[in-house]
DNA sequence: ATGTTTTTTGCAACATAGTTGCATTTTCTA
DNA sequence: TAGAAAATGCAACTATGTTGCAAAAAACAT
């Protein structure tokens, strides 16, 4: 038996069991410290990982409000929703086609109130794309 | 063979052969009106069109600046870039999630210039997601 | 602690989305 | 209208995401 972690206490907090696929997952989405994707997730947590139960589980952690999905659209980025650096206001998300790897850029954000009224908001998202700084410099 | 239309002019002014295969795919997203999704698409063009050749198609119509996608993430939107509507500027795009419908919401704009210094942006993107008036109000 | 109930996991099978290579057909050019 | 160049259609493949179910793990009550 492993000793209790802040990842269980999230977790019984949310009526969910504390399962060691859930605790790894969290574990793994909260070192990260930037919005982390699938795939990335899928070799951190092991390439034997079971891809059903990675997909069910990231589902119902964004369902209990414990992490988010910051770029649905595609395959997903994942990213704790209480952390250090407050993840609440929308703002703009830069992937890096090179490495992949998702920036939060705090220095945009979005006003969804201008949105003309008939439209029902269920999400909003501002999203870039290019190459980060170290891939740009790469020869 | 067919009478000349615009969409010869537009792909020979690209260097591009003017294949019935091009003229018709431009006909259907210029009929829209709105950015089309590839599945939409798709339906217009026959069931029995070549998914391949359509994926290809786009891929170059959008290369020779002739289309544009909007919402690159989960299966394209595509829109005539020198349409009616000028859609030069960075606006938000609205999707529904019940009609699939994407709506140009040109109220809302953004401004990538205050990104930070280091990102070299290629793409730029707006989108919000949820349910259009004509959904929101069925019962 | 032990047995019982409930939840979660892992697996197989399936569905959809997107890519690659190549032979055939169409379009362009002279 | 013949030859060269480009585009199309098809088969096969990879990647991504979903569903149902039996086995395993976790939670719960005693
Ligand atoms: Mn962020
Ligand atoms: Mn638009
Ligand atoms: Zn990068
Ligand atoms: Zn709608």
């Amino acid at each position: 038996m492993d000793a209790k972690t802040i990842y269980h206490e999230i977790l019984k907090e949310s009526n969910l069991s504390a399962t060691r696929f859930r605790i790894n997952t969290l574990k793994e989405i909260d070192m990260a410290g930037r919005p982390i994707s699938r795939n990335e997730l899928m070799e951190k947590l092991g390439s034997n990982t079971d891809r059903v139960t990675l997909y069910r589980n990231l589902q119902g952690l964004c369902d209990a409000g414990i992490i988010e999905n910051v770029d649905p659209e595609g395959s997903g980025y994942f990213v704790m929703k209480y952390g250090k650096k407050a993840h609440t206001q929308h703002h703009l998300h830069f992937e890096c086609t090179a490495c992949k790897k998702l920036y939060c850029i705090h220095e945009i954000v979005g006003d969804i109130s201008k949105i003309p009224t008939g439209f029902n908001v269920k999400s909003f998202y501002l999203l870039a794309k290019g190459t980060c700084e170290a891939c740009s410099t790469k020869t």
